[in-house]
Formats: structure tokens, sequence, C-alpha cells
DNA sequence: ATAAAAAATTTAAACGTTTAAATTAAAATC
DNA sequence: GATTTTAATTTAAACGTTTAAATTTTTTAT
């Protein structure tokens, strides 16, 4: 079963290629087809079951209807949240995902961008791994369209759909403040990321904002590399101060859950005897006795917005959108709320 | 700056692109390029940072390095995990894959197909969803490879990389019998997935191995539909017959993580009050209180040897693999392990 | 020096589309 | 019925590769 060309149809109907490829593609009155002559195409194409080369039209039409989605880890509550969103989103535009994954390596991020490249996608959307600057700045001088979504560089303009980190981190901790909370750790990576540092900056401001004073024993950072000990080392620390900490906030939802963990081990009761809040949701919570209060970033919205705004790239328009969203409070009770 | 073509650096080498072509493809010794032209080309491709059309290559050479892979969720550990395998193993036999999931639905899955198979992948990976036989079906009869991964049909004679199910099920049921447990709820999904069904295959054909009686009530259907509260009413059953259960076996990983929260919920506690074993492991199990025992699918391996049976399959081999693997079984404090 | 053999290179068609331009057929105008 | 206008269709080049076959150049043998 050998799969027929627009010309195997042509033949079929007797009649030249570009007639078949103009009803094929909806310029049958435009191109002013013969309506009867445009039926027969119609049928033929029905009764042949043909369907079009997308790779030969690739080539002629110099575009792929390709997307090319880099994420930082597909392991990532958010990497499946915004993969699903864009990829619905996408077909509805009717555009593919091609899609990879950096495992947070900066070498491999560079890799999957030159793999999509050569392949012609149509554009990109990039969560790009730390120390990508580069790659993104190379990018930049090509002429291919992308945005990046979540994590930015302050000091490339490129597109970007993200989160107000800043915002996000200082509305949480004011909601801390406000449930009484006066000695709050914030538990952070050690990261040249600038969402992870907004979110630091974030914690800071609300805290000298409502007179609090910020004690550097109570932000501590943490190195991926050894994130289990460090955490724990992290934890043990700010119980143990002289005047010990009321509350922990996580930047990162990967970083309470290993937190959670600890605590457990611990059997330190969250919130009886320490309040939890998380940068984040995660499935992981769901079996926590205590439902974790966290933010929650717009993922729907992101992917839906980087979506489009790529693709209005795609289709020359000059655009220059730098979007900022903001986070929901999911209010559970970690927090001491219902104390 | 426009991308430049096979052309353009065969002008400025001042050469017929047939020999850029040849050198860039490995065949110069075996094409008989004179080695210093040869070494001129590579300095050209070299300096004018040239990278080749994979459009217009797939176009004459009729294949496109790319695999199609449909999972039924991108949510659920298991696609992630799976895609993640498939993903690093296509890479390093040089192919991309493309993706996307059906949701479960089997129209979408349909669609996936027929959009991957426009765009002429070369092969195609499969998780299907339920129902989608008929799908499977026209697949075979076009001349594309496909192998399916743990879902399968056995009334079609499909390549697939699948687990034991049966085995892996009558194991862990062994498992929770010779702990001491006599009377061993198993709660799985009302379903016509092969899987599936065999899994409860397993359980019974385990419990009368042992001389245990095999009582129907024990055996709740759940609804997917109808999740969270069919697993309640499930769960509540099970605990309220007169000889009530001592152990409840969950026949997947969702399943599971709805049982523990309403387990939570009712204040029971496990293993304390009642054993728990699940099939498939989650992230969200590390919050739980107590380690839970699962049996455990070689996601990395059923990656692996999909990527490999089906390039193989790709290059013309006649080759017809049925694989099944066996679980593991991760040994943790939820069946009363340690009592 | 010439013929034959081997090495190096080029030519040109093909993959399956799209589409501007050219051509032909039909309808309208005088 | 000749001319112009409009409608319908075809032609052919192009997208950027690959590769069999043809051609040219160089080397070897006589």
């Amino acid at each position: 079963m050998k799969k027929l060309s627009l010309k195997d149809v042509a033949q079929h109907v007797g009649v030249s290629t570009a007639l078949v490829s103009y009803v094929l593609n909806g310029q049958a009155v435009e191109k002013q087809v013969n309506k009867d002559t445009a039926e027969r195409i119609m049928a033929a194409i029905e009764e042949l079951n043909y369907t079009p080369n997308q790779i030969a039209k690739s080539l002629k039409m110099r575009t792929t209807n390709t997307i090319g989605l880099v994420v930082a880890d597909i392991n990532y509550r958010f990497s499946t949240g915004i993969t699903r969103a864009i990829e619905s989103e996408s077909k509805k535009r009717n555009y593919t995902v091609i899609y990879g994954s950096s495992n947070e390596d900066e070498n491999k991020f560079s890799e999957l961008i030159d793999v999509f490249v050569n392949r012609r996608v149509d554009g990109l959307i990039l969560i790009p791994s730390e120390n990508s600057q580069d790659q993104i700045r190379a990018l930049q001088k090509s002429e291919i369209p992308f945005v990046l979504i979540d994590r930015i560089f302050p000091n490339i303009k490129t597109n970007y759909i993200s989160l107000d980190n800043f915002k996000a981190s200082y509305k949480a901790t004011e909601y801390l403040i406000k449930l009484g909370h006066k000695r709050i750790a914030f538990i952070n990576y050690k990261t040249t990321m600038f969402h992870l540092q907004e979110r630091t900056r974030g914690f800071r401001e609300a805290l000298s904002d409502h007179k609090l004073t910020i004690a550097e024993t109570l932000l501590p950072e943490i190195l991926s590399a050894n994130l289990a000990k460090d955490i724990q080392q992290a934890i043990d620390n700010v119980l143990h101060l002289q005047e010990p900490c009321d509350a922990i906030f996580f930047a990162t939802d990967t970083l309470t859950i290993h937190g959670l963990k600890y605590l457990n081990k611990l059997k330190i009761k969250v919130p009886g005897d320490i309040s939890v809040l998380s940068f984040d949701g995660s499935d992981a919570f769901e079996l926590f006795y205590c439902p974790i209060t966290h933010s929650k970033q717009p993922l729907e919205e992101m992917g839906k917005l980087a979506v489009n705004t790529l693709l209005d790239l795609v289709n020359h328009s000059k655009i220059n959108m730098q979007i900022s969203l903001d986070a929901d409070i999911v209010i559970g009770n970690s927090c001491g709320e219902s104390v």
C-alpha cells in the first residue's frame, strides 16, 4: 500500500497537480477553480484517502508548523503542567510540538535547540537551564522566534512569559506575617537564576516593609547537588537558633518535599510545632497529613500565552512581549490558619 | 543571516553539490573524493557553520529520523518515566521524538497518530487508550512500524514491551499472604483493559494457590469517571464486612493515592489498622508517614527496549517481539513488615 | 606516445509539494 | 463573427538534498 501523492490524485481525476493543490488548500474560489472540477477533486481525495506529505510541503513552504519545546526537567510538576497546556493550545492552532528535556544541563539544552533548529521548527518555547545566557544570545542572532517561560535573564531582552516571582513571594510572605509569624525562615537554592533570586528579594522586602528584622541565619542556601543533606542541615540550623523560627517558607516545591520529609522524620508537627509555606504545589502534598498552603502558578495561562506569543512572532508580528503573571495562594492548613 | 544551503558551501569551495554531500555523509573514501578536496570542504562547512536542512534530507531519503510517542496521560508517573527513557535512548540513536498525550481519549489517540503519520515519523511507540483496538488494526494495515508499551490487546498480534502483569500481581499478592494476611481486598478499575484485568487474575490465582477463599466482596471495581467517590465507597465496604479485611492491594498508583487520602481522613493507620500494597510507586508516597510497599516497573528498561525494538523494525528487520518484563517489589513498611 | 584503467568530479533527475506565469477555453461585447 | 474579457486549466520552476550515471582528469601500462 504505497503512499500516494498529489500527482496520483491529479492523474486519477485527469487534471493537473496545481488544481488539486488549490482545492486542497481551500483556494478553490480564489483561484477560480470550476466548481464541478473542485468537487470531483474533493471526491477523489476522499475516495483515495489521500493525505498530503507534510515534509514536501514544509520544504516548499519553508515552514513546518512545528514548535520546539525544551523543559528543564520532565519530572517537575511545572514541566508536565506547562507541557500539557502548550500541547493543547498548539494543537488548536494546528501546530505539533517537538519536545525535549534538558535535565538542567546547559549542554543538553544547547544540543536540543540545535536539533530543533535543524529540524526547522517554526519557533521555540524554552525553559532555560542555569548558565544558558550564551545560548540565548546566540539564538537572538539567528532569526528564529522564541519565547522563554518561567525563567528569564534580566540582562537579555527577550520575549517571555513568567511569573512575577518577586510579587508572588512578597505576597506569600505577607500572608505569613499577617498570621502572626515573626521569625520566618526562607529556604532557597544557592543559585544564579533570576526567578529564584526574585523570590528571595520578595521575601526580604516583605519582612522589612513590615518592620521585621531580617536575620541572615534564617536564609540558608541549598546546593542542588547536595539537596537532601543540605536541607536537613538548614532545617537543623533554623530550628536551633536561640530565637528559633516559627515558620519556614520553601522557595520551590522540591525543597518543600524534602523539607517535609525531614520534619516527618524529626516528628515535628505541621503546623503545631512549625508553620510551612511552599512556593508551588505538588502531587506529593496530597498524602501529607496536613494540607500545605502554597502559592500556585497559573500554568494553563502561561502555556497558552507562550504559544500565542510565539505564533504571533512566527507570523512576523514585531511584538515584544514581557508578560508577568501573578500567583494565587492556595490556602491549606500548614501555616496554622485554623488556629 | 539567511540559512545557507549545501549549494552555498559548494560554491564557496568551487565544487559541485555532490562532493559536498558525499563528505558530509562520511562517504568521502567510498566515493573516492580527493583527500585534499575533502579537507577543503570540511573546512568550509566549519567556517560557514553550515548545517544541513533536515526537511530536504527527509524528503529525499523518505525517512525523518523521528519517532512518534503517544502516552496515555502526561500526568502519570509512568508516562514521564517512560518518556524520559525513550527520549534519551532515541537521542543516542540519533532520533528525535515527537510527543503527545491522548489523555485516555481514544479519539485524541487516533488524531495524534494521524498527525504523526502525516509528519512521516519513521515509527510509533504507543501506550494505547482503552477501546483503541480499531485504530491499532488500522495501523497494522499501513506499513508504518510501531510498538505498544504497557498496554496490549491480547487479540491483536503486535510487537510490544509490557510488564507481565499477571506475574507481578501474583507475586505481590503472595508477598502479602506470606506476611500472614488472610483477608485481602483488591481494588481495581472496572475496565476492559487487559493489563489491569491481568492484575486481577494474578491476585485471584495467588489466593487460590494458597488455599484462601476469594470473596467477591473484597474485589470492588472503581469507575474512573467517579474515582474519588467510588474509592471511598469501596473502602467503606471492605472495612465493614463482618469479616473485615486486613490488607488492601491497590491495582494502580492513582488508586493507592486516593485510597490513602481517604484512610488518612478516616484516621485509619497504616499498617497498624490495615496493610496497604500498591501496584506502582508515586512521588506522592514520599510524604505519607509510612513508606508504601509497592511493585515497581522497570521503566528505564521498557523505554530502552521499546526504542530498540522499534528501530529494528524501522530497519526492516522482520522481527516479532512480544516482551514481558518482571516487576520488583519495593519493600516499605505499609504491609506490617517490621512488626 | 597511446591506450586502458583508475580516480575525481559533474550532471541531472528525483523526492512531493506550491504557485507565478503562461496558456487555453468560454462568455461577453460590439 | 471578430474582439475583448473573464474563467479555467496547465506548465514549469523552485524548495535543498541525494545519488546513479556520465564525464573529465590523472595515472599506469604498453
